[in-house]
DNA sequence: AATGAATGAGTTTTCATTCAT
DNA sequence: GATGAATGAAAACTCATTCAT
C-alpha cells in the first residue's frame, strides 16, 4: 500500500507538487522520475515509496483538479440571479481557479493524452459536465432575452477557450492584476453575448461585484 | 545531406504529413520513429534518408505553419478599412487557418516545449509578432472610438485564446459549418469590444462578408 | 515485427539456444537479459531485435519442446503390437528425447511457473495429453492381461517421474551409455508392471530391440 | 543477532512456514520479501528481525529438510531384514516424507540452484548420502540374489526420480490415499528389481506392512 | 518488536540513431 | 533508396536491505 491513497504525508504532497511543476514546465513525457527525484532531493527508487507508477502522479493531479473545481461552477449555474450575472460569476470563478492554480490547470488542460486510457474518459466526462454548466446559463440567458440567440455549445467553447488559454501567457508578475484581467474578460465576453439594451454587459459586471461579497456564491470547476 | 533541405520528394512530404498526424494524435514525445515508419509502410532506418533527426520533423512543421500563415494577418492588419472590419477579417482568417490546417495548428500550439531550445525563441517571436497584429488593430479601434478602451494586449490574448482552443473541440463532421462557427466567433468577439453604438458588431460582421469575396484580402499568420 | 515469428535467422536460433542453456543452468528468473547478451557477444538492447520480451524466449522454448515431441508418443501409443512392447518403446522414446534434448526438457519440466499465465494452461494440457498416451497403453496392457491391475494414472506418473528426473543427474560424459540407461529403465519399469508369467519383461524388452530397427516406430512427446 | 539461530520464536516459525509456501508456489526468485511480509501481515522491514537475509530462509528450509529426513533412511538401510524388505520400507518412508512435507520437498528438490553457492555443495553431499543408502540396499539385494543384477546407482536414481516427481502431481484431495500410492509405488518398483522367483515383490510388500507397525523402523532422509 | 523512509544495484524495456550492404 | 542489425543512453520500475525512531 502506498501512502497515496490516504492523501496525507507531507512528503507525498511535496512529491505531487514537484511533479506538478515539472509536468507543467516540461510536459509529462519529458519529465523523468529522475527529474522529480532530483527536484525533491531524493533518489529515484524512493519515489516508489509514495506511488506505484509515474502515471499515478498524473492521475492524482487530475483527480484533485476535478475535485477542487467541479462543484463551484455547478453551484453558480444552479444559483439565483439572472443568467448574465451568473455567467459573469462563472467566468470570474473559472478564471480565478485558473490563475490561482495555474500549474494544475495547465497540466489538466494539456496532458489529457498522457493519462492512462481508463482515466481519459472520466476526465472528458468531467470536462463535458463542466462545460454544460456554461451552456445551461447561456441557454437560459437566451430564453430570458438577456443574450442574443447564439449556439450555446459553441458560445461556451468560445468562453472557455478564451479562459483556458491563460496558462499560456499569464504570469503573476505581469503588468495586470487578477481583477483587471477577470474584469476585462467578463466585460468583453458578456457584452459579446448580450442582446443590445441600455446598460449592456456593464450592469452584469457591476452586479457581479456586489454579489462578490456574499459567501458561498462562488464555485468554480473544471474547464474544457 | 538529407532531402529535407530541398523541400522536395513526395516521400518527404508524406513523411511530414504522417509525422504531423501522429504528433497531433499522440504528442511528439509519445510518437516514436517506429510509429511514423509504420504509418508510412517503411522501416525505421529508412526515415533517415529524409531527415537527420526526429526533431527536424517538428522544426519543419513549425517552419511551415509560420510560413503559411504569417503574412496573411500582417496584410489584413496593415490593410484598409476601419479597425472593426479588419479585426473581423483577422479573426475569420485565423479561424479558417486553424480549421483548414487543424493538425498543423494543434501541433504548433501544443508542442512548443518539445522543440529544440534554439528554435523555441524563434517560434515565440513569430507568435508575438502575430499577436501584435491583433493588438495593433485593437489599439487603432480604440483610438478611433470604435472599440471600448480595453487593454489591447489582454484583449488580443482573449481573442486568440478563444480561437486557439478550436483544435480541442472542432470536428469537420460536427453539427456546425465553418462559416457558422467563424460567424459566431467574429460576432461575439467583435461585439464584446465595440463601443455601444447603433449597429454594433453586426455591421462589422456584415462588412466582413462583403469584403470576403475580394481576393488577397486575407493574410493569416501564426497565433499565440 | 520481430524475426521470432518467422522462426528463421540463425541469430535468432543462436539467441534461443543461448537462452535455453542459461535458463537451464541458472533458471529463468536468475538469468538476466544481460547474461544472454553476454553469452552472445551482443548488447542487451540488440536482443530486442529478435524478440519483444524476455518471456517470448521461454514461450518459444516450450512451443518447440511440445512441437518436437508430441506426435511421437501418440504414434507409438496408437501403433501396433502388444501393450508391453508399446510401453517399452514409449519409455525408450521418452528417455531418448530427454537425453538428446536435455536442456530443453530440463527447462520444460522445471520452469512452468515462469511462463506467462496465458501459456501455462496450454502447457499443462499438452503434458496431460502426453501422459494420457502412457495411461492408455497401461490400461490396454491391464485389459489384455499383460500387466498387473494397477491404477494407470499413478503408474504413468511413476514411469514419467522416473524418466523426468534424468535431467537432474544425467551427464553425457557419464559412466553409462544412453542404451544402457534406457535398457535398465525399460526393463525395471516394464517388469514392475508385468503380470507374472514365464518370460516377463525381458521379452518385451527383446521385442523392443527388434522393433527398434524399423523406421518411424518412434515418436516421443512431451512429458508430465 | 537474529532469532534465527536459536530456532525459537513462533513468529520465526511462522515466517519460515510462510516463506516455504510461497517458495513452493512461486519459486524462490519470484517470491519477494514483500510477498512474505504480506503473507504474514507484517511490513517488509520487520522480517529482518528474524533473519539477516532472504537466503537465510532458503538455507533454513534446506537445513530442516535434511535434518528431519536424513537419519530415517540410514536407519532403515543399516537395519535388519532382507534387502527387498528394507528397500520397500525405504521407498515407503521416502514417499511418506514427501507426501507429509510436500512444500518442503518441492522446495528442496527444485530450488537447489537458488541456494548460496557455499550451501549447494553441502546439500548435494546430503543428497548423495541419501541416495547411497538406496544404492547400498540395492547392491546388497543383488549380492543376496534377491534382485536382478542392475546398476545400483541408476536403479536408485530411477526409484528416487519416480518418488521425487510426486510434488508435481500429488494432491491430498486426490482420488487415491497415501497408502494406495505408496503401495503401488513399492509394489511396482520392487517387482521391477526382483529376480524372478515364486512370490516376487508381493512378499516384500506384505512384509513391509507387518513391519510397518513397529516404531522406530523408519528413518527417512533426503532425496536426490 | 515493528516500521516508515530511504537507497544502491539491478531489472526489463524503449528509442533515436548509425552503418554496412 | 531501403533495410537488417546493432547500440548507447536512458527510461520506468523492482527489490533486498539498512536504519533511526
Amino acid at each position: 500500500m502506498t501512502v497515496a491513497q490516504e492523501g496525507f504525508s507531507s512528503r507525498y504532497e511535496e512529491l505531487l507538487e514537484t511533479a506538478l511543476q515539472l509536468f507543467r514546465q516540461k510536459g509529462y513525457h519529458a519529465t523523468s522520475m529522475q527529474d522529480i527525484a532530483d527536484g525533491m532531493g531524493l533518489r529515484k527508487a524512493s519515489l516508489y515509496h509514495y506511488i506505484a507508477a509515474k502515471e499515478d502522479l498524473l492521475v492524482a493531479i487530475y483527480r484533485r483538479t476535478i475535485a477542487e473545481h467541479t462543484e463551484r461552477i455547478s453551484a453558480i449555474s444552479a444559483g439565483p440571479g439572472p443568467a448574465s450575472e451568473r455567467l459573469a460569476r462563472a467566468i470570474k470563478a473559472h478564471l480565478e481557479s485558473i490563475i490561482s492554480h495555474a500549474d494544475m490547470f495547465a497540466v489538466y488542460l494539456y496532458e489529457n493524452r498522457s493519462l492512462p486510457p481508463a482515466h481519459q474518459e472520466a476526465v472528458r466526462a468531467a470536462s463535458r459536465d463542466y462545460r454544460r454548466r456554461f451552456e445551461d446559463i447561456i441557454r437560459e440567458g437566451i430564453d430570458s432575452g438577456e443574450f442574443k440567440p447564439v449556439d450555446p455549445h459553441v458560445a461556451a467553447l468560445l468562453i472557455l477557450g478564451a479562459c483556458n488559454w491563460l496558462p499560456q501567457w499569464y504570469s503573476p508578475s505581469g503588468r495586470m492584476s487578477t481583477d483587471e484581467i477577470t474584469g476585462l474578460f467578463t466585460e468583453v465576453l458578456l457584452r459579446g453575448l448580450m442582446a443590445q439594451r441600455e446598460g449592456g454587459a456593464q450592469d452584469a459586471h457591476r452586479g457581479l461585484h456586489q454579489a462578490d461579497s456574499g459567501p458561498g456564491d462562488f464555485a468554480a470547476g473544471v474547464p474544457d
